[in-house]
DNA sequence: ACGCAAATGCAATTCAATTGCAATAGTTGA
DNA sequence: TCAACTATTGCAATTGAATTGCATTTGCGT
């Protein structure tokens, strides 16, 4: 039988190869990470985490960019100018804008799936534009 | 008849008194500028203003974030890693718990009083925290 | 007018992000 | 499979906005 090492990694490494990057172990590493985040991840935490495979954090600036620009990762900023990076989910559009909440205290940044708008509010926000993200700012639970 | 200098000068100094921060001629400017500004200005244009006046950058990055948490002005981030800062309209003296509408193109703020999330969200969204404030981002009509 | 806390100027510093360049390693085509 | 081409990486230096330390100046209440 053949090498059948792990079929996730497998399947990363064509994700990659499709949006026309190669398949580095680092990209392949950051990818394992932001997809196993339950929320977005900015570049000092995903660079603190491949530290131990010896990547360079300038390596994983470039690499979370690159990927946010194929098209892989959807890369964000909240207010506390530090970007972070998420993925964006595959078929089911589930990848779609999500609101996110932001704790102003310890900078904690979840995703809010279920939180929506009134249809009404939805109708009436398109007066003003096109609306690409929703953020909700607060004190979180563990702050208080 | 009395002094009557800029009757604008005036409300502003006593804006910035009531807001429990000294009436200094940085400040003064600042707010003259900002109040004339149809959309936020950064810190590098208000500085750049200032400049002739002789006031150092670090003492317009102080006040306008003193002012800003005196509630004076609004401090946003629309994504490019500048802080922006636009007046708070303050008649109406309403709590500042609407949503605002920020173009990433543009910089333009607008307040969407009649923005709500579903009732359902609205009790998901205590189990994150206290939200205080909502945001929403995208591209405003104008900027297409 | 006086006095003190608040505000300022200036220089140094922080911190995330970006860039230059030589060395290295995926990939592709033979 | 293997050489060759080019994307990627490591390392160091750099940018640029924002922040801070400290001595000096100034607003403004008494």
């Amino acid at each position: 039988m053949k090498h059948q090492e792990s079929s996730q990694s497998e399947s990363i490494k064509q994700d990659i190869r499709d949006a026309g990057l190669r398949a580095t172990p680092a990209r392949i590493a950051t990818l394992k990470l932001i997809q196993g985040a339950s929320s977005p991840l900015t570049h000092a935490e995903v660079s603190e985490e491949l530290q131990d495979l010896g990547v360079d954090k300038a390596t994983v600036f470039r690499n979370l960019n690159d990927m946010a620009s194929a098209g892989l990762l959807r890369r964000t900023e909240l207010g506390d100018r530090v970007w972070r990076f998420e993925l964006i989910a595959d078929e089911d559009g589930h990848g779609s804008a999500h609101p996110h909440f932001v704790c102003v205290d310890c900078g904690t940044v979840s995703c809010m799936d279920e939180i929506k708008l009134t249809a009404g509010s939805m109708r009436l926000s398109q007066e003003y534009g096109e609306v690409t993200e929703i953020l909700l700012r607060g004190h979180c639970n563990d702050c208080g």
